[in-house]
DNA sequence: CTGATTTCTTAATCTACCTTATTGGATTTA
DNA sequence: TAAATCCAATAAGGTAGATTAAGAAATCAG
């Protein structure tokens, strides 16, 4: 098993001794997802936090029309959860499903406050991940109202240009919050202009 | 100066000793802001978290048309920030003004970062509301996304029942991403139809 | 390799919401 | 108390993006 990418992940905000390493991976579990796999569905409970090592997963709520809307994508070393029943342990809304076939961490929701209480750092930790999540998303609502079509893709496309290349095009149009035809005819527009 | 309820919403998520109580207390300033007052431009470095004690603030952004758009209303016993600024001390792009005469307490980056050391727990409060104001965002694109102004309408009647006898209709329709007649509009097909 | 399925593109029509404008009432300010 | 400003409501024409449909291209499963 290897926890290479996410004690990187991690050493991006805290110091860790190796002892604390070593306490943090024992809290894992490992777990491949085929592509088109589910690891979480919408009115289940959320147990864990989920690391991604290799591959792609989205999160996703599917409307009344039966439409899918995608809240995240999350490749490799990026967190990816329903925050929402995490929390609250509720049912939650979101669909966490494989684009790839990929290879993930857990860390459960008890083992996250176990390491809380024996290695404190973590809690500063997840409180730094956790705000610059919420200034994401807070930017996001704002580009959402402000920014037209076009724009929000030219956004998407500095900001993930990774994912650009990875992703089939409907599933960005399913992220920026239009029909896959109407991006079609943004995109077109959009090269022209260059 | 009175200190009540920001113990109190401090209280919902850690408990304190008298000793931390005043220890707490002894980080804020507070400060009144008259209606149409700001207490935030954009493109400063946003220094402080602030916390409502009485009347109402907002936070929002100017579009290139010179629209406003509304990321937050903070009531009493809200906090709210430009997250982003506060995070990267980089200019942000987050108005805060008043909309009636507001009374504040401000926690200074320097003095909330003081505030985790001498007292890990708070480390502990601001992790978990820094996370429900992630959950609320994230429901906040999703909501974006998959609801009409209608149903936008009816989940902020439901969500914020106070806030809608106090803030004039504008800014509600500048919160759920209309035009002030548009919502006109929608406010009255919604509550004829009731 | 091949048929099946998924994905992308184009185009015509349609609709939710925007823009602009006007009116009258309510609040603020002088 | 007047004047100025702000605010809600309504209406008509305009536009960004949705819907539907259908063919072309790419990808996948056997």
């Amino acid at each position: 098993m290897n926890f290479a990418l996410i004690i990187k992940n991690v050493s991006k905000h805290i110091h860790l001794t190796k002892d604390e390493e070593n306490h943090f991976v024992s809290f894992l579990k490992d777990e491949k997802i085929k592509r088109k796999e589910f690891i979480l569905h919408e009115n289940e409970i959320c147990e864990n936090s989920i690391f991604v090592t290799n591959g792609c997963l989205r999160g996703y709520t599917i409307d009344h029309h039966g439409f899918e809307h995608i809240l995240q994508f999350a490749p490799p070393d990026w967190w990816i959860a329903d925050m929402y029943s995490l929390i609250s342990q509720k049912p939650g809304n979101l669909n966490i499903d494989a684009i790839e076939d990929t290879d993930v961490l857990l860390l459960s929701r008890k083992n996250q406050e176990k390491l809380f209480t024996d290695v404190p750092k973590f809690e500063h930790f997840f409180r730094i991940i956790t705000e610059n999540s919420l200034v994401a998303n807070r930017q996001r609502v704002l580009d959402n109202m402000t920014l037209t079509a076009q724009q929000r893709f030219a956004v998407f496309c500095e900001h993930y240009p990774t994912l650009i290349e990875r992703l089939p095009q409907k599933l960005i149009a399913s992220y920026i919050g239009v029909t896959p035809e109407f991006l079609s005819k943004v995109k077109a527009e959009y090269f022209r202009q260059r």
